[in-house]
DNA sequence: CTACAACTTAAAGTGAACTTTAAGTCAACT
DNA sequence: AGTTGACTTAAAGTTCACTTTAAGTTGTAG
């Protein structure tokens, strides 16, 4: 008894819906060669869960900073094999020193952010209670760098 | 003995240079209302150390995901007075909101870059020492969502 | 068998945030 | 006084990552 199930296939619309984009942007995405749909004999794409996973992982790189380019890259040199695994390796690392920095630096932002909410909101509070021992603290929080 | 030092003023460029932007794009930013800047009686643009404070809090702003648009609004409403500062601070909190998922999903972007240049680098030293006990270690780390 | 939704293509359009160009004025140096 | 570099403007151009359009084909439900 072959319990052999099919793998389900996805046409190009299901497909986007699944891993988060529009049907243009997966056209688009092929296009640029960071994917490769199979065809039906009438020539309509479809996809299967691998390509899902790829999809996805895909979208993890771009995450973190990667652009269509540097996938491009990536996936070009995927599809050369073992011998460019330097040159991936180096990509991955490179876009991960410039995610820690670029991480380092919006930690900053956040906390300049954060003060600025506080800032309002200890006005806010003060303007109710009809007090305002607020110049001090206001130059206090006044964002040096 | 008067020590009145004057506050020094700076051309674009100069302020550009100090701030970390271009000429053209403080010029720009000028434009779209974000900042304001004194003229000489020659026409020339100039600038204090108030609007390095300013323009630095601004890019603080924006690195946090704040769009040109977004900094219009709160530009405009801080002109406005301190009716508006509820808008503000409904601004500043949605824009932290926003981040604050942003970096969560960013988290888990980097944790697969991490798990993937792990994986390059356990696949190239396997290479050099001739053993390849991968096969399992590579379906472990397969990027499942 | 006829709707109608979902697919196909190539090409043009969009929005955000600048950047570049062109033509001209002005300040500072030798 | 002349050259050079920095400024002035408005407008057009650039880049990125899609999105929209237009015209046509195909699969399915009633």
């Amino acid at each position: 008894m072959p319990t052999t199930t099919k793998e389900p296939t996805y046409e190009i619309g299901q497909f986007a819906g699944i891993v988060g984009l529009s049907a243009p942007t997966i056209r688009y995405y092929e296009n640029q060669g960071l994917l490769k749909a199979r065809r039906t004999a009438n020539g309509r794409r479809y996809f299967t869960e691998q390509d899902i996973k790829w999809v996805k992982f895909l979208l993890h790189l771009k995450g973190t900073g990667m652009s269509i380019n540097d996938l491009k890259k990536y996936v070009t040199w995927r599809a050369e094999g073992d011998s460019t695994i330097p040159y991936r390796l180096d990509l991955l690392k490179q876009t991960k020193a410039d995610f820690m920095e670029e991480y380092r630096q919006v930690q900053h932002h956040l906390q300049i952010l954060n003060d600025k909410i506080d800032w309002y909101e200890a006005k806010e509070s003060g303007k109710d209670t009809g007090k305002e021992p607020f110049a001090d603290y206001l130059k206090q929080v006044g964002h040096e760098e």
